[in-house]
DNA sequence: GATGAATGAGTTTTCATTCAT
DNA sequence: AATGAATGAAAACTCATTCAT
């Protein structure tokens, strides 16, 4: 493919995103998409299939980007706690850097058609199963609780990380980082709510 | 008896719940809810005002009577551990036995447009409070570490229980019980992942 | 029929014409009218038999009611230039005293469906031939120009009145009175609007 | 070429000035007016935003075609009669050669709702104003009787002109013409239904 | 490659009227 | 006579996608 090409291509794509996470997958517009695009509206059906390829697409090329990143840092960490605790702060700076990608994300990941979501799920699954084998590994290290399925940890670390983010994507006015709020998901994920452990 | 009939009104919503759930909201057709309750499409409308008020209303109405269940029952733990655990079994007891509303709650509270999202956030909020309230007067009593904030772990919280609650929705065959879930995230969320607490 | 219910049927018929002219007949709701009757939506139709009988049969009793008043007061003028003047003096007065019913005739009279405007048309013809009647008698007592067609005069002189008249009604705050008009309308209909005649 | 088809956008108003003219706009469908105009529905809203959009632009661009070639032709007159019998002549003349357009205007300019309403009686003011200006102008010359509102004047020429122009309309075999009745009209309005001037 | 005019499927809601009580 | 709950037909408009140029 041409490099002129590519360069709209890209285009699209970031326009598509900014609309997306503007006005929601199903109140976007292909025409406004188009317009800030500066292409003519058929111009975006020779680079992407559909509506839903757009969204499926721009998922899948941004995730490609971010997961070697998050397993990247992840590496550097010595230790399970440590490991993990990167990968907290690496989402939550991904979700500060990257607003409208994670507002797509996080938000269209849920609703659209189940077309969609599986397609989204499946490259969603790779980024999770980083939390699943820093556990694994963990427990095999012997520093993870053993008598915990890296499954449920794994949704249970998302899970706080996703809600955390999207309440503070949804906060209008931003005066608070996210990355604050790391510690003392860190304290809860990793050392537990309670003071007096369970007899 | 009541204005119009009340068992008829009750027949539209759980059908309307069920369809919410098949379905999803937007997908959801008010003749087919009206098919299935055995009605004209206009005798919904003698009920609730608009498709949108149908789903808000029945939100709020479950939730009325859900919460109170779940601050009785959290009220009988004699620690914020129990209390905290009681939480979570009761979540996910309401989950596997209410899966229609369940799904529609959990998905539709993130989409929806605007207005209605706002009706269903702000009543969801009371329910959220629950693991808020249990948390703070944990840290007044010296049974939950008082240097996190309530408010974070209300989100890690709930976003972990959410999380799970949603995964398990969306395996077709259910062949697992989503309370099988419940002594991990317990031991995760009061306890924490790791063995050797942070230096 | 019973004395209760002519005075039902009286309420209905004053309520009816106020929220026609309130609202528009088209625009204008059965339930609210039997809301305001006081009766039950069935009710209005154990009186008349549809909405647009409602309109029809208030038109024609209203108009049974104007049409010997104006007659008789026509009657006592003893040229044709006094009968007409009596006319227009009478149709001002009858718009100015009964601004509703005005409004619902000379508005609903144009638009409404065939069915409807055709009652009503047939009913206002015996209004409008009063007109024709002076004129043609005017003519034989040499009063009136004898070179002019009566139904072309009482569609101007009746054309004339209706669009002052409905001018005047939907000047929302009527500062000034419409019979204020009737010299000038009298001038130019019964003497003309040229100071030199023909020649 | 403009944007879109100009050929289609003028086919577009023939027709629905045709299908508003046989049905009435309310009764009027956008799919018919399609159909005969041979373009899909959404075509239509290519180019006129929506029904009242469609309504109110030919009205518009119709009277901005009349209100010029009436005044013109007005401005021919030497004197206030001229000028008033050169109106009367025009009004008659467009009313029967463009029926379709007569129609549409003097019924929906009566309903309609209060938006469309509001922005048709906007326009049609320009049209009657021609009537004011000549009466005043008369008035100013010693042609026309000074002490006659020319307010008055033209609701009363345009009420008798539009009166005898929709009845004409609605006399489905039209035998007559109707600029037959103009010498009638001219007589009443111009000098005046009787023959001895008032004392 | 690019354009943008054209397509046409798809659904909530209102309200006059009915009729069982 | 009166009620009022139930009925169900009916129509404008949007927007993703196509395809002739």
């Amino acid at each position: 493919m041409p490099k002129k090409s590519e360069a709209k291509r890209r285009r699209i794509k970031e326009v598509a995103l900014r609309v997306f996470a503007e006005k929601g997958f199903a109140k976007a517009r292909i025409s406004e998409i188009a317009r800030q695009a500066g292409v003519a509206d058929g111009t975006i059906y020779l680079y992407y299939k559909s509506k839903d390829d757009l969204l499926i697409r721009i998922f899948e090329e941004e995730m490609d980007g971010i997961i070697p990143q998050v397993r990247e840092r992840v590496a550097k960490g010595r230790s399970a706690r440590e490991k993990l605790s990167s990968f907290i702060d690496a989402h939550f700076e991904i979700v500060e850097s990257r607003p409208d990608l994670a507002t797509v994300l996080e938000i269209e990941l849920r609703q659209s058609n189940t077309f969609v979501r599986n397609h989204l799920k499946q490259k969603f699954k790779e980024y999770l199963d980083i939390i699943a084998e820093i556990v694994l590994e963990g427990q095999q290290r012997g520093e993870i609780r053993p008598d915990i399925s890296p499954s449920v940890a794994k949704q249970a670390v998302f899970g706080a990380l996703d809600d955390i983010s999207q309440n503070w994507l949804v906060l209008q006015p931003r005066k608070v980082k996210l990355s604050e709020f790391a510690p003392d998901v860190k304290k809860i994920l990793l050392d537990g709510l309670c003071l007096h452990p369970a007899t």
